[in-house]
DNA sequence: TTCGTCATGTAATGCGTTACATGATTAA
DNA sequence: TTAATCATGTAACGCATTACATGACGAA
């Protein structure tokens, strides 16, 4: 029951269309919650019903128009709601882990393949990540920006992203290395079937 | 779709009823997936349908009678074909993160006391899975295990835990500390309102 | 006597994914 | 001319959560 608040979280930042917000939650490029266009579409014509958002036609030309969505005062109150309610410890679902959690049972092959894909698309994650981290920053230190920037919100949970895709790469690669000792790799010396991106 | 599949990969490790499922799959003991009790029983049910696991009621005295589930072949082979095919990368989803995003616009109190009380909850976790882990080991190190150790994989996926779970506890820790010193503390000295656990 | 553990399920409701549906502009 | 981007939705189906429902045993 909470994509409402992760919409309205996010349009803390600004205003945003439905379209912007799939990106943002369709993509990797949002560390905190995930969504699909369908359930976005829904939940913004449920929140503008509700008041908690306001939008508004934009016509344009050359592109079709688009609805700007914007939170309204009775939106950050439901936010501030949503704060008071406890949650409990988040749940973990990875079909990744429930394959890795059977690698001796089964043909590792296609697993070494989509753990190798993986790896791909968490390096560039990062880099991402960073990317936001240092535009965040601008030249000052951690310390200083927490002391004194005016929002550390969004921040915090960019440190704790960066932190967990650090971690992931670490281990897709412990994973990759252990099935090529265990199955003795047929690649030709030379062509390493997994990336060896450097993460610095 | 891959609910089955958490429940075929936790019975390779032997069999189980749906009572003890729910215990390692509702908990924080399951570190790769979550189900809730009623799924767990349908699920089950439709395992057993379909030939994936085969069922044995044992009577028991004293005690309600039992449903003893085990995998089949058929079963072992769904899991096998499971790893054949590709999922993406997992979706995050979490209450907590969103409502540290808009910690800076929100009253951080209640938030204060859901991230203690959730690291209170990580640092018992990470507690029970170093315990697994020393279990596993039994005085042998890491690279001995990865080398001789018949199955491997359970191991890797714990790992994985082990590490989120530490980085989840001084993420928390953080956090904490930047609504204390945003919100100078009303607690009086001598009083810590955050537990001071040591993570070894 | 009250709470926790053992043990299994059903029913209702709500959340999430996939497929369907359309159509103009711009860059390769 | 092919694909990607911009832009918004609906419909069908399946997955997940919460509440309902029951009942005996053992420990505090």
């Amino acid at each position: 029951m909470a994509l409402r608040h992760a919409v309205l979280a996010t349009l803390i930042d600004g205003p945003a269309t439905g379209y912007e917000l799939t990106k943002w939650f369709d993509a990797g490029v949002a560390n905190f919650w995930h969504a699909t266009r369908p359930q976005l579409y829904a939940e913004l014509a449920k929140l503008e019903a509700s008041g908690l958002v306001a939008g508004t036609e934009v016509v344009q030309q050359g592109r079709p128009n688009k609805r700007v969505m914007e939170i309204t005062d009775a939106g950050i109150d439901a936010l501030d709601e949503f704060a008071r309610e406890t949650s409990r410890p988040t749940a973990m679902k990875s079909d990744t882990l429930v394959k890795v959690r059977v690698l001796d049972v089964i043909d590792p092959t296609a697993l070494h393949e989509e753990l190798t894909s993986q790896l791909v698309v968490a390096v560039a994650k990062l880099e991402a990540f960073e990317a936001v981290e240092a535009r965040m920053l601008r030249g000052r230190t951690h310390d200083e920006y927490l002391a004194r920037a005016r929002r550390v919100g969004p921040y915090l949970t960019l440190r704790l992203g960066i932190a967990r895709e650090r971690e992931y790469i670490a281990w897709l690669r412990e994973v990759l290395d252990v099935i090529d000792r265990r199955r003795p790799s047929t690649v030709p010396p030379g062509h390493p079937i997994h990336p060896t991106l450097e993460v610095t």
